[in-house]
Formats: structure tokens, sequence, C-alpha cells
DNA sequence: CATGAATGAGTTTTCATTCAT
DNA sequence: GATGAATGAAAACTCATTCAT
């Protein structure tokens, strides 16, 4: 019960912070004002939190978690196993989860850089172990002929960014679409810069290209 | 002439505070550290530049503005003209650019947001009209039948963004390549997703990499 | 009972107290650091002591009582009383006290000073009161004609400012004697200072250490 | 003339500092305290010291300078110099010095222990140089026969502590006495304890010794 | 009796900016 | 123009103490 207690604290806290964070900026957000947000004294924060950074991160860590459950390697050795479903299984869960926080999203993709020198090193290491696993990822596909030839890394580098601004973009409300809107479009670029015209074309529903937007 | 002198303390300034914001990030590089390295007094400082916001922006809109100066709208209108190469050259004089001053790059592209306000404001307008500027360029490609159809606010976004992460991991050394490479990765890229194939082909040097194409 | 409970759990306490400010220096330490070597919760703390000075002071005041138990004044009306061995027996009685309980010994007489205005009040008053003893138990010295003539206010002064002097440094370890060794040394200089040479000599063993006296 | 200035404003917040340590004790003291009595704001303390301790311990350097600068190596080579002499006029300076300067000479010696780390440090460091410096004097004393024979280290303990406590009693009021008055007791002290008859005898005055005081 | 979550007063410290010289 | 001493607002953080359970 106690703990029950605390955890429900914690999440106060944690939410009054995000809330806090995202009409602020992380930056211009005090202790204060998120303290004040949940109507306990400026020491009670400090039980929970070692400084402002730590909420932050705990609100990063957690989302950087999530992110990363959504994301699955690709089966590439049972032919019944269709390469491109399963990738846009992994785009259509982070699109979803980022539809569903925008705030968090904005947070971690627009704003968090440049901030605070641990939470760099941990978006970074996020960033690194993501873009490696992605690398790695387009190594497998090459080997089994789903990927198209050509350099990985610049790959890697494009398509990451790509999406990152796509997610930022649905999320700050520049580009209002749909979830489906969003995975089409993701698959499409793939499909048109990544996969070879054999994986692309292989499984594509026939009726899923000819969306016009002004 | 005094505007002379002026001038080039101004630049001193400027150069100092690139330095210094390049080292220590803008929050936690000081109006102290700037003058130090000018070997100024502090007041000085303020008699080139209002507060310590302004030597950022005024980096900052020299930079965007070279950027905007490397990006010339794509004539489709004579034939004669290749719109591929034009592309290729706006590529090209963006990359080099882009290398040839790491240190603004990774401020204005990584670092500057969430800092302050009235920079994210200009950051913001900056990459807004850049964006419109694409989304139009793209409507104009795709009447002339250059430009695939579908959402060109998507191909906007994930054609910058995949660009400018490409740029980011060049200038912060995650991708060690030559200019030569990421042009032709970036164009590589854009053929694949955003020009039709015969635009894509039109223009294509004989002896290019061996991209496959069904 | 009830009470026996009660003095077991502030023994604890007390203990536990004086290892922490032995440790970190009554400053540093906090109410935590105590009440979780006890092993209590911090409310519990308060329930047997008021405050953090109050711990502080119980320990001083056990430990200025044991000090004052150890103070005998000195009989001069019976001849067939030595002074000496009188004075001596007290002076072994403090050094043993003192050597048995360094840690208490080292915040009373070296770290005590200036943490507390209660806690200063109360070392001053026994300063005073053990001054004052002083002072009069050599004005009857001097009229018994066992202590020298001279100013009994920088008598007691100095001799106080000795004695404590050496007691610190065996207490910190920066003078290693056995007691009995401090025992003599302190004599030595009570007789060298204090004691006129007809009361130092009445009662000297005979095979006392070779101290030459012109 | 800028060296000026801050050699000044230096002093002034040195001097308001020594003031409200010694109304208030180090630890009460806030910068707060002192800034307000030099009428600065509070960032102009920061110019000056970095922290209170800075302060202090300026305020302490400043003080263990001047009294090192009192203190003379004794020279027994040559019988002309008289070791006693040399020794009263040691004596005679370190008293004079603190009865000129009662509100460090209280802090130093009465409330800086524990207070802080470094300032303990630095006290230790004081106090164990003059330690050794009486030692080392003790022993070339007692080579040239001046100094009674005997544990050195204990003489010197008893000597310093009962030093102290007779310029802490003088300084804090609770001994009322002129210099010489505590010039003499203070010989009279060492020559009872720490000089052999020889030495004492050899220059003292023959009318300083009859002094009573109730 | 015991608990431990909550409190909030009280200090320190930084640094962009001003202004008298 | 140039200087650099002075300013003071603004935040972070600690920890003794209280009190509802």
């Amino acid at each position: 019960m106690t703990t029950d207690r605390r955890a429900a604290r914690r999440k106060q806290i944690l939410d009054a912070a995000l809330e806090v964070f995202a009409e602020k900026g992380y930056l211009y957000a005090t202790v204060d004002d998120i303290v004040e947000r949940v109507s306990v004294a400026r020491g009670t924060f400090y039980l929970y939190f070692g400084d402002k950074r730590a909420v932050f991160e705990a609100l990063l860590d957690g989302f950087l978690e999530r992110v990363g459950a959504c994301i699955e390697g690709i089966d590439l050795e049972h032919p019944s196993q269709d390469a491109r479903a399963q990738l846009r299984a992994n785009v259509s869960r982070v699109i979803r989860l980022a539809l569903s926080e925008p705030g968090i999203v904005r947070l971690a993709l627009l704003e968090a850089r440049g901030l605070d020198p641990e939470v760099d090193a941990k978006l970074r290491d996020f960033h690194d172990r993501l873009r490696l696993f992605l690398v790695e990822s387009l190594a497998e596909g090459q080997r089994a002929g789903v990927v198209r030839e050509g350099d990985r890394h610049v790959m890697a580098s494009v398509s990451l960014g790509g999406f990152r601004e796509l997610l930022i973009d649905a999320v700050t409300g520049a580009l209002e679409r749909t979830p489906e809107e969003l995975i089409d479009a993701t698959m499409t670029f793939v499909e048109g810069w990544v996969l070879t015209p054999r994986a692309a074309k292989a499984s594509r529903p026939v009726a899923s290209r000819s969306r016009k937007k002004g």
C-alpha cells in the first residue's frame, strides 16, 4: 500500500512534469512549476527525483523503452513470413505509439538536444543503438535480397531522419494525417528507396497507392 | 573608417561566439566565455549585440541566408534544362556548404531547438518556408510529370528529414563520406522516392552505380 | 516494562548519534543518518528527542556529568590526607574516563563550539563552573600553603587549557601515551607550576622517574 | 587605480565578514548578512570570494600569517643572546597581536573547529606545524640545557593548550589582564614547567614575581 | 508506539545585463 | 568607443521537523 502511494505520487509528478515541459519547454520549466501543478511542496519533488533532469530522464526512459518495445527484428528465414508485412507492423506500432503521446515525442525528438549533457548522452545512445540495429537489419535484408544494394549507413541515416521528421510533423500538427496514411506513406517511402522491387511488390495491396493531398 | 572597425570587431565576436557555442553548446556558453576569447570587456559585447541571443541569431541568420542562397528554383519550362541536374546542383551546394561549416550546422540542426523562444521561431519559420517551397516545387514537378504522384506534404517531410539527418550525421562524424558520396546518396534517395522513373532515368550518367529498377 | 523499552531505544539512538557525530561531525550528521543506523523511522527519533540538538545535549550532559563525578574536592583539613595524592586521583579518573570514550571527548572538547547557541551555552557553563571550582581550590591551596602564590585565574586558565589539550591530543592520536604516562605528565606539570615545592615534594614516591629539580 | 578599488572593496567585505562572523558565528552568518553590511549586491560578494568559506579562510590565513610572523626561532648558539628574553619577546608579540584583534582570535581559536572540513584542515595544519616547531625547539633547548628533560611532546601539548586558553580567556573577557600581566604569567608558567632553573633564573628581573589577584 | 511521506523555510550560487568612469 | 565593477533576479536543493495513518 505504501508502495502504491509512492508509485501514484511519482506518477503524478511525472505527468505534471510532462505537461510543464510540453508547455514551457524543458529548459524554462522549473521544479516549482511542476510541484505547483501537483500541489505538493518543493521538497516532495526531491523525495522522488534527484533533480529536474532526473524527471526528464525518467520520462524519456519510459518513452524510449516503449518505442524499443515496438520494434521487432524481422524474420527473413521463413519464407512463410512476409518481411514487408513485418516491417509494416513495426512502423505501425511506432506511429500509433507516437500519435498516442505527442507531448513526449516532441520533447524527445525535437527539443531535447543540447539542453543537458546527460540527457544528450542518453538520446545519442538510443539513436546510435537504433541506427546500429537498422544497419544490421539492412545488411541481413541485402543478403536475403529484399533490401537494395547500396550504402547501408546512408540508408539508415536517411530513413531514420525521414521517419523522425514524419513523426515530428505529425505530432506538431504540421502534417495532419491519420495513422493509416502515415503508415502507408512510410511504407511507400521504404519501398521506393530501401526495398528491392521484388520485396516491395510482393505483398502490396492493389489499391493503396493513389492518395493525393493538396 | 569607423564602420570598418565596427564590422571587424563584430566579426571577431561572431567568430568567437561560434567557437564557444560549438564547444560548450549555446546554453552553457556564457557571455564571459565569448568576450574572454576576443579579449574585450564584458560591456563591449553589448555595444555590438543586444544580448546573448542576438549573437546566436546573427550566426543563425547568416547561415540560413547562405543555405537559402544555395537553393534555386528549378526551371521546368525549358526542356533544354535538365531538372535532375538542377536539383543535383542544389543538393551539391547545400552539402558542400554544410561540410564547410560544420560548427554552425550542428548548432542549427541539432542543438538550436528549445533554447530560446525567438530562436525557435526563427528556425521554425525557416523550416516552414523551406517546406512550403518544397511542397510547391513538388506540385510543379507533379504537373510536369517529373515527380511521382502522392502526398506532397509527406514527401516534403520525409525528404527534409532524411536530408537533414544526412547532413547532421556527416557533420558530426557519424557518417564519414566525401561530398560526392553524399550527393550521390541524396540523389539516389530522391530518384527512388520522389522522382518519376522517367525523370530519374532521363539524365542519369551512363556509368553510374548498379542500381536496379524493375 | 514499557519504561525499559523506552530507555533501551533511547540508548540505541544515543549510541547511534554518537557514532554518527563522531564520523561526520555534529554539523554534517543528519537525523537521517542517525535513524538509519538504528533502523527506525524518522518520526521515532522525535518521540525520544525534541530535536537534533537535544541528542547532542543529552550526549554532552552525560559526559559532563561523568567528568564532574570524577572530580572531588581536595581535603586540606586533615594532615593525614595527602593533597597531592588526592589531586592525582582526580587527574587519573578524568584521564581514564576520557581515554575510554574518545568520541565524545573529541566532540565535547574540539568540535562543539559554535555549532549551536544552546550547546555553546552549556559548554560555557560547564567550563565556567569548572574554572570557578579550580580558582576556589587554588585559593584554598594557597591558604594552606600547598599552592604557589600568584594569579589564580591565570593559573586556572593555563591549567585547564593545558590539560584539555593533553586530553585532545591523546584522544585524537596526536599524542600516543599510556594513561599512566599522561597522569605522570600532568602531575609533573602541576608540580612545576601550580604546587609549592613543599607540597610537590611532600608525597612524591621515592622511586619515581628521574626528574631533576634544582 | 582599478586595483585599488578592487583591493578596497575586498577589504570592506573582509571587514564586514569578520564583524558578522564575530556576532553570529561563522555557521549562522550568511553571505546575505555580509553583503548587507557592506551595502553591495549579493553577486558582488562572489566577485571577490568563491563562497562563505573563502572569506573565512582569507581572514584566517591573514591572521595565521600574522601570528606566524610573531614567532622567531630562538638563537641558543651565542651566549650573548638571552634565550629567555628571546622567548619573552615571542610571547609578547603574540599576546599583543591577539589582544589587538580579539574577533579573529575568538573565531580562530574557539569556534572554527568542526564547521567546515577545509577550514578544519587549515587549522589542523597550522596547529601541527606550530606543534612541530615547538617540539623541535624544545629538543634544541634540552641539548643546550635550558629546557628541562622530559617528554617534549607532552610539554608541547600542554604549553600550547595552556597558552591558547590564556589567549581565549583574555580575548573573551573571562580574564581581564593587561598585556604585561599576561606576558609575565606566561613566562612564569614557562619557567616553572619548561625551563631549567638555571635558564629561568638567569635573567629574571628581580621584582617581577609578586602580583596577587583575587 | 511507530511510521515515513510531506513540508517549506532558508541559503547558495550563477550570469546576463547595466552603467559610471 | 571601451571598460569591468556592480547588479539582482531567478533557481536549485537540503534537511530538520510535523502529522496523518
